[in-house]
DNA sequence: TCTCATAGTTACCAAAAGGTAGGAATTGGG
DNA sequence: CCCAATTCCTACCTTTTGGTAACTATGAGA
């Protein structure tokens, strides 16, 4: 209770939001910890995620990187191979995530379902 | 991981973006969450959140209320008093926002003083 | 030489989010 | 009669977010 007026840089909540609450980060660091390697390269997550733009998919990834949560392995090759897997930081989110999102298959079904109804 | 590319209304993450990935919901959930009795005034919350404006406190109240994650409950009197608490959805939810916050709590000292450093 | 593939970047634009300031409703108290 | 208190709402504006489309670099293969 105390700490929420504890200041802005103080408020986790307000660190979380400002880091992964966009668009498409959380969908970035679920794919990379569902996929079988780890790893994925760009248009790996771009096929994942097809309503996802280019341009934002590597914002997102960007960004990522420099909270390091996500590695970015550069191969020198032509054309570029560049590979993306979690950081053991990202590795320590993923629980709390995966919380979040089995608490929303618990309770998205009933209200999709009753929107539907409704609509 | 095959439920990524399952579309967009089955993507449990994005509806857990699109419904409190804002600036103020999971503070208002959890400031609800962690009070003392359950239960705030719209004026009390705002006097936890400061820097959230009228207009936006009483939108993220209004879109929570709809998502059916807290309760408003009006008492017809003058001037206005209007309670809000944690539907027992609302409270199911809490674990997973609990969680990403010590993870948080865990893991942006880290970071925070690192900036600070290279600042 | 022409094209393809990868992993981006850039310019431009539209939409959404959010802030500020003021209003509105009500009625008990001075 | 006027003001204060509470919970909003509205108009207006700025900032942020995100989309589209085109462009870049490079070397391998046709």
């Amino acid at each position: 209770m105390a700490d929420i007026q504890a200041g802005y840089l103080a408020c986790p909540i307000r660190q979380v939001i400002s880091r992964f609450g966009d668009k498409w980060s959380m969908l970035v660091l679920y794919s990379l910890h569902a996929s079988d390697t780890g790893v994925l390269r760009f248009n790996e997550l771009h096929r994942l995620m097809t309503d996802c733009s280019q341009k934002m998919l590597s914002a997102t990834l960007k960004n990522l990187e420099q909270h390091h949560l996500v590695n970015r392995q550069v191969y020198p090759v032509v054309p570029p191979r560049v590979e993306y897997s979690l950081t053991d930081t990202g590795k320590s989110l993923m629980p709390s995530i995966t919380s979040l999102i089995d608490w929303a298959k618990m309770h998205f079904d009933d209200v999709a379902t009753r929107q539907l109804k409704q609509d």
